[in-house]
RNA sequence: GUGGCUGUAGCUCAGUUGGUUAGAGCGUCAGGUUGUGGCCCUGAAGGCCGGGGGUUCGAGACCCCUCAGUCACCCCA
């Protein structure tokens, strides 16, 4: 086998192209039910976007990224994510300016360069949704229901939905302060990976998957006791919205994100099937990206899920993707003479709208039958030398075996 | 990027302590008397045993390297 795809992508074959495709109009579905409306951006941007929105000290920025240079001279980066690319879409157009709430959606594919594993692929792809220009709570939680609404459809039931808060460059600071306080002291006993984070980042080591450093945070300050009002008051509204509408949810403290512009409400929707990358999405409110970006100063919104855990997890719920509707009709012809007809019977049918397919190999009736017996169709239609003297065709209810003559003319009028 | 496991037909897998021409099921194709599907029966095609090197009289089996997959870490959706 000399030529095969890159490490981390996939090929969808007709088989996967469909659940794929069902998947998508059931997202679609649900976000023009509220009313977001699907943005497409490119799949590359400059590289300095990615850098300056997600921040250069990340894993992200710093070790995955696709970057190349153009022939310009231009550095450019193969999307990791969408929301840089939404937030610059809507500057770019001034989209702001034009209504003061912007509800965008997004599919596509995302690229990063990590090792892969089970629900981690390099070509990888996201849906999400961004809403822009709302700081209110609905704002959140409206996004949050986008997200439970596309699985609870698609009968996903069995998700663990968490929230968080992690608060505003007014209270986060503090915190940050007395959690690195905490946890100093305990720095020899943290992981080698945590002790590092104590510098860099000390509120992911809430989040180490190491079991030491869980129990060592087991009494660490949690930042949601630690929120100034404007934030604790916006927690609590998006909780109580979420009690209204009898969401269950669980509130933890270690649910935390990565970068830097990230406010306020943090959250990620996990499930048991996908083994260690068991986030089916996460989401939360980042305020400070558009300012960052040099646009106006523009509270948001939004979440980004991952598909192909989506699928790994309706597989594993064995949910299968409801048969494609098979063609109406398998055209059989016996002989070349037949054949060339038949071709031009396709042609008419199919421009009539009647999907058909015919056998291009010119094989024995039997192998025919047998091809549309396959294909599922209701019916067939057998033209052979004799038939085509007389202008006529034989058609037959595959159901029930019934056959009738038909002129050639009247084909389409029979089969509707 | 680091570590563990795996790599035999299109797919799922057998291949005994290294020993003749590498197997099964499913799928594909063709037949089972003149031009009729599903079930059944018969047959065929299809493998440089992931790739390279080594040990050996002899390697699909053992060793090394490499590539790919997979799981975990890191990180993330």
């Amino acid at each position: 086998m000399k030529y095969q795809i890159p490490t981390g992508t996939k090929d969808a074959l007709p088989e996967e192209t469909r659940r794929w495709q069902y998947l998508e109009m059931r997202i679609r579905d649900v976000m023009l039910r509220y009313r977001y409306e699907e943005i497409r951006t490119p799949a590359f941007e400059y590289t300095e976007l990615f850098k300056r929105s997600i921040g250069e000290a990340t894993d992200v920025v710093g070790k995955e990224m696709y970057t190349f240079t153009d022939k310009g001279g231009e550095s450019l980066t193969l999307r990791p994510e969408m929301t840089a690319s939404v937030m610059r879409a809507y500057i770019q157009h001034n989209l702001g300016g034009q209504h003061c709430v912007n509800k965008l959606y997004y599919i596509g594919p995302m690229f990063r360069q990590e090792r892969p594993q089970k629900g981690r692929l390099r070509q990888f792809h996201q849906f999400g949704c961004e809403s822009l220009g709302s700081p209110a709570p609905e704002a959140d939680v409206e996004t949050m229901l986008v997200a439970l609404t596309i699985y609870r459809e698609l009968g996903i039931h069995s998700l663990n939905f968490i929230i968080n808060s992690v608060g505003c460059p007014e209270c986060r600071p503090a915190y940050r302060e007395k959690l690195t306080g905490y946890l100093t002291p305990l720095g020899d006993k943290l992981s080698p990976e945590s002790r590092n984070r104590l510098s860099s980042n000390p509120m992911r080591i809430l989040d180490s998957k190491n079991e030491t450093d869980q129990s060592l945070t087991q009494n660490a300050p949690m930042i949601h006791d630690h929120l100034c009002p404007e934030c604790k008051s916006h927690f609590q509204r998006v909780q109580s919205l979420l009690d209204t509408m009898n969401i269950e949810y669980r509130v933890d403290g270690r649910l935390v994100r990565g970068l830097d512009y990230y406010t306020k409400t943090a959250y990620e929707i996990q499930s048991a099937q996908l083994g260690s990358q068991n986030a089916l999405g996460g989401g939360g409110r980042y305020d400070l990206l558009c300012a960052d970006l040099d646009g106006k100063n523009t509270p948001a919104v939004g979440f980004a899920a991952g598909m192909e855990r989506l699928l790994i997890v309706m597989d594993s719920l064995q949910l299968s993707v409801p048969d494609p509707v098979p063609p109406k009709v398998f055209l059989i012809a016996l002989g070349e003479k037949a054949m060339a007809a038949m071709s031009t019977i396709a042609y008419r049918l199919r421009s009539r709208g009647i999907a058909c397919d015919m056998d291009y190999l010119n094989r024995s009736l039997k192998a025919q039958m047998r091809e549309a017996n396959k294909l599922n169709v209701p019916f067939a239609i057998i033209l052979g030398e004799q038939e085509l003297e007389q202008n006529i065709c034989i058609i037959k209810n595959m159901s029930n075996g019934d056959q009738s003559s038909v002129p050639l003319d009247q084909i389409a009028d029979k089969i509707v």
